[in-house]
DNA sequence: GCGGATCAC
DNA sequence: TATGGTGATCCGC
């Protein structure tokens, strides 16, 4: 059966003008950028807009890059179609029967209790910026410099697209208004918004600035509404406290919603009904691309075997884990059914595994110059951990060489590490190498990312009241007073020397392979050798609720700010069952099942839940 | 565990 | 003239 229908696929593959007929095709896909299947392009002549982007590119060491890989996932694909025929010349009836089996299995777990709706403001940045200047409603406009964040619907119908190179987008529309952004005042428009949102789900989620997940099965049931009306109603109130418009997808789940509120955009809403048929049916003709998780590189890969709609994936199931590996398999399995989560929790819950910084300049190959990059960056990851309350154990190096080509390298330092001097001196060693291991290094962009996350905030509760870990975790002791008095030149000089005295040892170390730096580093104070890695959640105890709270710095999302509305919205409304004033019972105040039927979510996004 | 690649926003 | 920053995951080695 499985042969059948894929030999089918394979004859309807051979007339493919997507994939391999014209290699520009794909490239000028790619140079479009990834917001192309987003709402807004539907009265844009994308082929003068291709053209358009692919001559302002054209010669650029960007373009010489994206065309290079370009070429690589050409190759990478011709293998996976050439894969495919092999595969399907053996008995594929194991594979077959394993997918079947867990197609079955996953059917099990399906849910259709919970109404599960994603909230997307449209055109943020530039809608926040048009209530400030509403004339610039009706010409074309974007925010952003260098690479735009956001435009508005006007700048749209010109093939403008956010993450598009500004001066690319002049030449599509050379009137556009190009505005600085502001995040202050979108962050404060987000709180607004989301004080809105805590009325309809106290526990939503905020998936980023401009998009949250609600569970509003208990607010239907509560006020005897349907999901629909309940979601206009949202909407309508948003509209009317804020000024901002907002679409709305409502499904049994979160990928369902997630795809939904993109399809009456903007200011509009969508539902899939909580009914298997609907789902089905919906998936069935679901462009993959559309699904969170798929981007350009995988919606190519699936193209070349024959999926383009999330009901392709069916015919293909016994060779998708050959082709693409077991989580993949997973994943997309989920897609065919339209299956996804459903316990939306708010973002305080997930934990942190990295902390990042990095920038992008004019090409720099002088040493000293790239060793100032280096130091900003040291400073300004120090004032990073400090904010999230972290030390690291792993330091990665992360440079964009003048030809685009990303390079990183990272390093375990003898010890857990958060002090602009440390990030430095673990750091200059591998900026080193690199430049030994590329003559004539020149970069556009220099970062540090810092993972392996030992906490340094003190202990206590989690979110439910459990204590976080069986023993008790190490809190890493306060740095010694003369450490804090050694002012940041100061340091660097020390640090400095150091990097003299690597260089000096450099060429022995490098024929060693040590590129670990002298462990006698001025810095390093005793302490207790950090232990286990650091995991409690659960950190300080908010002011307004007075209960322990995860730590987690993320300012859209952070505790206090969510009490804070609460409090905003009791007092407005006299709120009676508040039942997420007691979290400690439970999973809160939903009429829900606190599972994740398939956790598997996303091939990239792995969801984090209570332990 | 490391480095490259992909993805989202 | 010129193409971002942050966080996360997966894969192959």
């Amino acid at each position: 059966m499985a042969d059948e229908s894929t030999d089918r696929v394979v004859e309807e593959d051979s007339g493919n003008s997507n994939v391999n007929d014209n290699a520009n095709d794909t490239l000028k896909y790619q140079l479009l950028g990834p917001s192309l299947t987003k709402a807004g392009q539907d009265a844009v002549n994308q082929q003068k807009v291709s053209e358009i982007i692919y001559n302002a590119s054209k010669g650029s060491k960007f373009f010489n890059h994206e065309q290079e890989r370009d070429r690589n996932q050409t190759l990478k694909i011709e293998r996976i179609a050439a894969e495919k025929v092999r595969l399907e010349k053996l008995d594929l009836s194991h594979d077959l029967r394993r997918a079947d089996e867990y197609l079955a299995e996953l059917e099990l777990t399906r849910d259709l209790s919970q109404y599960v709706i994603h909230v997307d403001c449209d055109a943020f940045f530039a809608a926040v910026e048009e209530l400030d200047r509403p004339e610039l409603k009706t010409v074309p406009m974007a925010v952003g410099k260098g690479v735009l964040t956001t435009c508005n619907y006007v700048a749209r119908k010109f093939g403008i697209r956010s993450g598009m190179a500004s001066f690319v987008a002049k030449k599509l529309c050379p009137q556009l208004v190009l505005l600085p952004s502001n995040y202050e005042k979108y962050t404060a428009k987000a709180t607004e918004i989301r004080t809105i949102l805590a009325q309809y789900d106290p526990l939503f989620e905020s998936a980023s600035c401009d998009e949250a997940y609600l569970n509003i099965t208990a607010y239907c049931d509560e006020n005897q509404m349907d999901p629909d009306e309940a979601v206009q109603r949202l909407r309508a109130e948003i509209l009317e406290n804020t000024k901002i418009s907002v679409s709305a997808g409502i499904a049994p789940n979160a990928k369902i919603a997630k795809i939904s509120s993109n399809i009456n955009k903007p200011n509009g809403q969508f539902r899939v009904a909580n009914e298997r048929i609907a789902v089905m049916e919906f998936m069935q003709s679901l462009p993959c691309r559309k699904v969170n998780g798929i981007g350009r590189v995988f919606e190519r890969e699936l193209d070349s075997i024959g999926i383009k709609t999330c009901g392709d994936i069916y015919p293909q199931r016994a060779i998708l884990t050959k082709l693409f590996g077991e989580k993949a398999f997973q994943f997309l399995a989920q897609c065919y059914l339209g299956l996804g989560r459903t316990n939306i929790e708010p973002v305080e819950t997930h934990e942190r595994k990295s902390v990042s910084t990095e920038t992008t300049f004019h090409e720099i190959g002088d040493k000293e110059e790239l060793r100032g990059k280096l130091r900003w960056a040291a400073e300004e990851m120090e004032k990073d951990l400090a904010r999230t309350q972290f030390k690291s154990r792993t330091l990665c190096l992360k440079v964009k060489l003048h030809t685009f080509e990303v390079l990183t390298r990272q390093t375990a330092p003898p010890r857990a590490v958060s002090q602009a001097k440390d990030l430095y001196t673990y750091a200059l060693p591998m900026l080193i190498k690199l430049e030994k291991e590329i003559p004539g290094m020149k970069l556009r962009l220099l970062g540090l990312r810092c993972s392996n996350l030992v906490t340094t905030k003190k202990t206590g509760l989690n979110f439910f009241g459990f204590t976080a870990q069986p023993k008790p975790p190490t809190v890493e002791p306060p740095e010694p007073t003369k450490e804090r008095e050694i002012g940041a030149e100061e340091a660097f000089e020390a640090a400095a020397r150091q990097e003299v005295q690597d260089e000096m040892n450099d060429l022995e170390q490098l024929s060693q392979e040590a590129a670990i730096p002298d462990q006698s580093i001025p810095t390093i104070e005793a302490g207790p050798e950090a232990g286990p890695v650091e995991e409690s959640p659960a950190q300080w105890e908010c002011p307004i609720c007075s209960k322990p709270q995860m730590a987690d710095d993320r300012g859209f999302n952070d505790h206090v700010d969510f009490c804070l509305s609460r409090q905003t919205i009791r007092e407005a409304t006299q709120d009676t069952h508040s039942v997420i004033d007691e979290p400690s019972q439970g999973t809160g105040s939903r009429k829900r099942k606190p599972v994740n039927p398939g956790g598997n979510e996303d091939p990239r996004q792995k969801r984090l839940f209570f332990r």
